[in-house]
DNA sequence: CATGAATGAGTGTTCATTCAT
DNA sequence: AATGAATGAACACTCATTCAT
């Protein structure tokens, strides 16, 4: 137990190359680098994943259903779409901080993959986005939010979290400073920017 | 003259770079495919560019400055904040249209490029943050905004832009839709989308 | 005990080895895939034998051993020439039966590759195998051979010629060397070596 | 043009990989050893076959086509059986001399083995052969045998021997149905098969 | 200028072998 | 004795780059 960096073998790993992948890019990472990183010899990465695209796939899998489970527990606890929305803004703002730097390279990456794979992350993705599209029309249903185009919104919404936790991503909140964050990237969004 | 795609050789390999790269992301990419598509040999590719890697940044750097250059002018003609965002608001549809599929994979891909160009590409980046972070201060300045924290809503906005532009990417916007897109952006963010 | 195949784990494991090595040839069968077979862990066969290659070593060296133990035994009850050749024809197929199909296909190695080649090469052994049959039909029909089992004489002599041909292969003939040698050999298929 | 040996680059890579595959058959002959025997660089090899297998091939192909059109070259001249059969043994023995090395060191795969080992394996080759040469030479002193050579008949009988046993491995005998195999295999090599 | 044949450094992957349990 | 998780040496193949023509 020379790393006693907790987890399996198999979880080892996938650290290793989730932060190899980040910096690196798909690409540029090299399975030796990935298995030093995560102390373990070259063939023994080979025992748990199939091959260095098959690592890459079950990264990026783990990665899109932690997302999809923060965000369900997140709305099922919100009532008011301004608490759906801020559920989704906060679930962002930590994915992002695990994950953004792998994302960054992930979506042209991932291309070359085997397209059922693609077509599975472009699901997932379309999921996330026709799921606030949704709360934005169910809050206009409900007279919370006035008349626009939902889907519109969801790509302006969803990729301007993208921005936003993406520039944020190497600073460490607290509690309180996140919550802040939220607060007013929902206040913009809500009432908007223009002087009344 | 088998391409008279119009334009010097030069030209025709960056036009072919481009295409070939923004399918296939940088790694994908290789010389002999970029070559044929532009209709020359695998050698003269090297006439005009010392390595991949130059090629790759010379499109990056004139997209950088194109894009520099119509936000320059949009902004020229612009008086009110509500038009200098919208200037933005355009100009990013547009280059997105052009440049977006190899954006995509651009923002890691460069990470490996030698420190000193992808420092100039951030640089640009954050040249562009600071940029809608200025105007939203003088539009507060102007009392035409109210207060918020500018570099955050440059962020949500920039990031929204590129969220949106993406997913628009691959339709093909008469003048006039693309002016309803703009306005209906820019209503958003101006007014928020809250039920009065 | 799961496979109660009979005899030591060591014996077991050589049954398995020449099962696969028959199959696959040395090179293409997996240590793994013989522990399988043999039904014993990967580590088991190297409590036996020292590495794969002592392991085929082994293999070969009993079925030389038990076919010599065999010849001697025929030859032992043999009184004439006509009974000991006997003897050894007897030998010769039954051990060819147990330890041919290793033969074969490390013959060519050719057994990896794609089968349609395989069968190509396949269907030239036979055409050849066939021609000669042919030719002695027709040698038949023109009473200038007696009456055989034309197929079967064509194996004889295809692999006696094989047989002959591999072991004067170093040496550098003159041609009226060769010719002597081709006139020897079909003196003694076309008339026999028994004394009349 | 370093390497005068003579023919186009692809010749030249044929000429050495026959001649590294003859020697160390088709697993253990590395692609960078073939290109330096023929002094072009790994990559060259590439450029004139696309893959190990893909060289092996065609080497064999090549080797079986020639093997044919010498065959049909002799036969096309040939009038009696005898004059054909001439010929078959005539072209066998020049193609063994240029492709048999191949065959013979991929047929048991045993070259690279140590040689010690190696020797034994050819050892109790030997020791067979001449066991069928001293039965024969026994023969010819008990006048069971007319005067032949014996050794060159050993190759001959037991090549024929390999070669008809290989193709009805797979058939199940009877007790009877091998005894009368034996008996007509004798019956040819003793009387011959030609009319009397 | 233009070319494409030639090159070899670099890397994903396999698998015989080891050894702690 | 028996195991199989761990290992790393070894190799086919790719492709950016060069340079003789």
């Amino acid at each position: 137990m020379p790393e006693s960096s907790g987890g399996s073998k198999k979880e080892q790993i996938m650290e290793a190359a989730l932060a190899i992948f980040s910096v690196k890019g798909f690409h540029l990472a090299k399975i030796e680098e990935i298995a030093q990183q995560a102390g373990v010899g070259k063939g023994t990465v080979y025992e748990y994943f199939c091959s260095k695209e098959a690592l890459f796939k079950e990264i990026l899998k783990e990665g899109a259903l932690t997302f999809d489970q923060l965000i369900a527990a997140e709305l099922g606890k919100a009532k008011t779409t301004q608490e759906k929305l801020e559920g989704i803004i906060r679930q962002s703002v930590i994915m992002w901080q695990r994950f953004h730097p792998l994302a960054k390279t992930t979506m042209m990456e991932t291309a070359f993959l085997d397209s059922p794979f693609h077509a599975w992350l472009m699901e997932k993705h379309y999921q996330r986005l026709f799921l606030i599209r949704d709360i934005i029309e169910e809050g206009m249903q409900k007279q919370e939010l006035r008349s626009i185009n939902g889907l519109h919104f969801a790509y302006l919404f969803y990729g301007g979290l993208a921005g936003m936790a993406g520039f944020y991503v190497e600073e460490d909140f607290t509690e309180d400073q996140l919550e802040l964050l939220i607060e007013k990237t929902l206040d913009y969004y809500l009432k908007g920017i223009a002087q009344k």
